[in-house]
DNA sequence: AAAAATACATAGAATTATGATGTATTGTAT
DNA sequence: ATACAATACATCATAATTCTATGTATTTTT
């Protein structure tokens, strides 16, 4: 009963740093390549962030119900063998919601900038 | 019967995205000014933030604590005329984690901006 | 005299990622 | 061929942290 270990590696960063932002990140990979599965965006995410951010399973799952739930995604079944793969993509209230998300955490980051790193003015 | 209502008007961040967060500006507030008490803190973080970071005092004062609880943080009360303020400063503990923490904001930071804005490149 | 600001506090609720657990298929190296 | 790693989904109790809603009380400003 063999079952899979290496998702449990944590991401090095501390747990609560990543709240908030795993919506963005979804939705950000979501509306730049159209459709995705839920390892391909666990993938993706470990790839562009040099490994840096593994999402768990036990987050990204539940996540993209939530956001499916909340109207923000919309999902297609797919068969790949006889493994299912479940596409998501934007719905139209994903896309606006998306666009005001990454607007907010951009501005969020500034203002951290700001608020720690005062002596760099603004970047 | 009066009571403060002022501060309970939001930052207008989506609240989950100072998760992680909170400590890192205040032990990086001591470190930079000595000593402070909460309300000068809850001051300064809204000044440098331009009023967009209103720490709550329910979320500010319980963070102080559980600092002082971990042994980050040390505490002298003071009273000016009845009025009592308690100035924090950080240990040597809280001035290792400080430099830990802050390390590790800004490397957050640039991952989740090479995770986001790819197309930014290294900033 | 009233209102706003200063200064602290606590407790229950809400949010959300995690850890632990589970099933099952497919590809790869020995 | 057979173990192992990787792919692909899932659930649920727990932990961690901030928020909301309260509360007390003093000082300054209008």
């Amino acid at each position: 009963m063999m079952y899979c270990i290496f998702m449990y590696i944590c991401s090095m960063y501390s747990k609560e740093l990543l709240k908030g932002t795993l919506s963005v990140i979804v939705l950000n990979l979501l509306a730049e390549n159209g459709r995705m599965y839920g390892y391909e965006i666990f993938q993706q995410v470990k790839e562009r962030s040099d490994g840096k951010i593994l999402l768990k399973d036990g987050s990204l799952y539940p996540a993209l119900q939530k956001m499916k739930k909340d109207g923000l995604l919309s999902c297609e079944e797919t068969y790949i063998g006889k493994r299912i793969r479940k596409y998501y993509f934007l719905t139209p209230k994903g896309k606006e919601k998306k666009v005001f998300y990454v607007e907010e955490l951009k501005d969020f980051i500034e203002t951290l900038n700001k608020v720690i790193f005062p002596e760099l003015g603004t970047i």
